[in-house]
DNA sequence: ATAATATTGAGAATGATTCTCAATATTATT
DNA sequence: AATAATATTGAGAATCATTCTCAATATTAT
C-alpha cells in the first residue's frame, strides 16, 4: 500500500497523519501473521516510544482497524484487518512462538454458531464474542 | 472431602502435607467455578502469602491436579480437576466477571477434533492443546 | 506563518507474577 | 518422642507487560 493510501486510511478514520502511525500501519501490512509490540518497535529502528506504540495500537483497535489478543506468553499480539480479513482463529507454536492464522470450514463455523446460541439461551447470557485457539509444537527443534 | 482425603491426594502426588496446600485445595473444592489467586487468598483470611499461593498453584498444575488459564482481564484462574472433570470450556461474563464451565456436545467435540487433525497435517505441527472460550454479558446490570 | 490543538517520547507508576533467602514446618530416623 | 535432614513458607525485592503523566514537539486549521 502506498503512503497515500495509508494517509487516507488514517484520515477517513479521524486520525491525523503522523509518522509513528504511518510506520506502525506499514509494519502491520508487511507482517503476514500477528505480531507483538516489541517486534513492531524493533522494526522501526527503535524510533517509536513503547508508550506511543501501545497508545497507537489502542487507538487503531478502537477504530476497528486491527485485531488484538493475548498470546499464551501473555503478550499483546496485533494484526491489521484487511479488506478480505474474515473471522478466523490462531495456532500458537509453543516452540518457535510463531502464530499462524487458520480458517475453519463453514460447516464447523455454523456448528459453533449454533452451539453459541444454545449456550446463550441456556445461561440467559448474551454472547458477544468467542475465541478458538490451537496450541502446538512445530518441528523446529532449535528452541528446545 | 475430608482432610484425610486431601492428605492422601497430596501424598499420593508426592507432596508433603502442609497447611497452605490443604487450605488451597479445600478452597478449590468448594468453588464451583474457576477462581483467581486473589480470591483464593481472601478465603484464607490472608494467612497465605501471595508468593506461596502462586508457588502452590504452579506445583498443583505440574501434578495435573488443577487446570489454570488466563482470564480476559489477564488474571490467572484456577479450578480443581475432580474425578468427573472432563474436557470443557469457559464462558466469561464481562459484566460480572464470573466464569462458567460449559460443556459442548459430543458431535461438535468430534468435529473440532477432526478439524484439529486436519490443521495439524496441513501445517505439519503437532497440536497439543486447544481452547474455546466464550465471552458475554449477563443481565446483572449492577456492574455497568 | 501563526495559533490552536493533538500527538509523541521519556520515564514514572501500576498490577500481576516470579524470585530470593532466612525463618519455620514437615518428614525420616533413632 | 526428640533430633537431624530436608522441604516449604512468608516477606519483600525484582521483573515484565502495560498504562499513565506531562512537557516538548508535530500537525492542522486559519
Amino acid at each position: 500500500m502506498k503512503n497515500n493510501n495509508i494517509n487516507n486510511l488514517l484520515k477517513s478514520n479521524g486520525f491525523s497523519v503522523t509518522k509513528p502511525r504511518v510506520q506502525i500501519i506499514k509494519i502491520l501490512q508487511n507482517s503476514n501473521s500477528p505480531i507483538g509490540i516489541d517486534a513492531i518497535i524493533n522494526k522501526t529502528d527503535g524510533k517509536i516510544a513503547i508508550s506511543s506504540a501501545y497508545r497507537i495500537i489502542a487507538d487503531l483497535l478502537d477504530a476497528d482497524l486491527i485485531n488484538a489478543f493475548q498470546s499464551p506468553e501473555n503478550k499483546l499480539l496485533v494484526e491489521l484487518i484487511q479488506n478480505n480479513t474474515k473471522h478466523h482463529h490462531h495456532l500458537y507454536c509453543q516452540s518457535c512462538k510463531k502464530v499462524l492464522d487458520i480458517d475453519i470450514d463453514e460447516k464447523l463455523e455454523k456448528n459453533i454458531d449454533s452451539l453459541i446460541r444454545k449456550i446463550s439461551k441456556q445461561n440467559n447470557i448474551e454472547i458477544t464474542n468467542h475465541s478458538f485457539e490451537l496450541f502446538g509444537k512445530c518441528n523446529d527443534k532449535s528452541h528446545e
